[in-house]
DNA sequence: GCGCTCATGTAAAAAGTTACATGATTTC
DNA sequence: GAAATCATGTAACTTTTTACATGAGCGC
């Protein structure tokens, strides 16, 4: 049982998905591949922390849905009582922000509009999002936070943190832009 | 030549070090352990992207310092010439928060709390950087940045972007932890 | 004496990415 | 007709972590 085995469990403790569902919304918090997660659903069904039904489509391609078993969420139970881990970012333009007096002011400037670009894009899909779960009913109308006890309060802070932290790294990458020499 | 690689020469782009002050420089940008980065340092230099000198120490044990070739020079500028990979982000704590009601508030405390307390050293830390650079006389006193073509720029927007980044996070934490019901 | 820092390395295991493989439906 | 989405899987490779290995000096 690693990390992303635990986030699998996270995502299905809401709901039951297909394997490639719970890839697509595991994205945001713990990037992988569908390589690496169907043999893991598959040594997990095994295990016997979830189980699967098939579900036969007609417009779309058959899929397996996955659950949590009752073993599934007293494991996640039992590691949800543990402390986390630290967070690891690994981030390329870090790197050559370290040794950017190796390039010139335009070749620093593309490098650090096409973050800003990047960014910009990330924040409205957030905002989107976070559109979507208002209108759908999942958050509260009035701003307010759903309660504890609520399976959306987790979205609710999570949502709320990736529009804080878009936000400062916009804000950061534009007072980084200004500081480079202006283009002529 | 992978990206740690080329992190390894953006440290070198600054001034010499040895595989373990490389590591120690390395760890806010791109982290990794000395197992990987000793026998990376052997094969950039086979390849001559880097160069290094036997120092003999008498308190410490002796240690070989690395240097950038002009090969090595040249990739790196190379390198800054392409576009920066999109940055990957893994944190179990977003991963606990998306099932979060599956723990009670003391347990949903217990996180978030050592995850503040966390985020707390970290500025601590942050903070204390730039004030040493500042005192080196690294960065200028009156709160200006250094000049885009000094080897100090990227240092200069790294520290913000770390600050930013904290001072960020710790405002999520402190607002998440609001939310949780009062503990009696 | 015990643990920490400095210092370098190798070996094995785990985690993650890329490529190979297939195939229907829908959208431009 | 080409590309994208949904859907699942395996194989090969790269990257990263953990463990094994050694050893001197320093502070408590």
């Amino acid at each position: 049982m690693n990390t992303l085995s635990y986030g699998l469990l996270s995502i299905l403790a809401q709901s039951s998905f297909s394997g490639y569902d719970l890839m697509l919304r595991l994205q945001p918090f713990w990037p992988a591949k569908h390589s690496q997660i169907y043999p893991l659903l598959a040594s997990l069904e095994k295990e016997e922390y979830v189980s699967y039904e098939h579900v036969a489509q007609s417009d779309k391609p058959d899929k397996k849905v996955y659950s949590l078993t009752d073993k599934g969420k007293q494991a996640l139970r039992d590691w949800l009582s543990e402390p986390a881990a630290e967070p690891v970012t690994r981030d390329e333009l870090m790197l050559k922000a370290y040794c950017l007096s190796n390039t010139d002011p335009e070749g620093a400037r593309r490098l650090f509009s096409a973050r800003l670009e990047y960014y910009r894009k990330r924040l409205r899909q957030h905002e989107d999002k976070a559109a979507l779960l208002r209108e759908r009913g999942e958050f509260p109308m009035n701003g307010e936070a759903p309660p504890f006890e609520s399976i959306r309060f987790g979205s609710y802070i999570l949502v709320e943190k990736a529009l804080r932290t878009t936000r400062s790294n916009i804000e950061w990458t534009e007072w980084a832009l200004s500081l480079l020499p202006l283009p002529e």
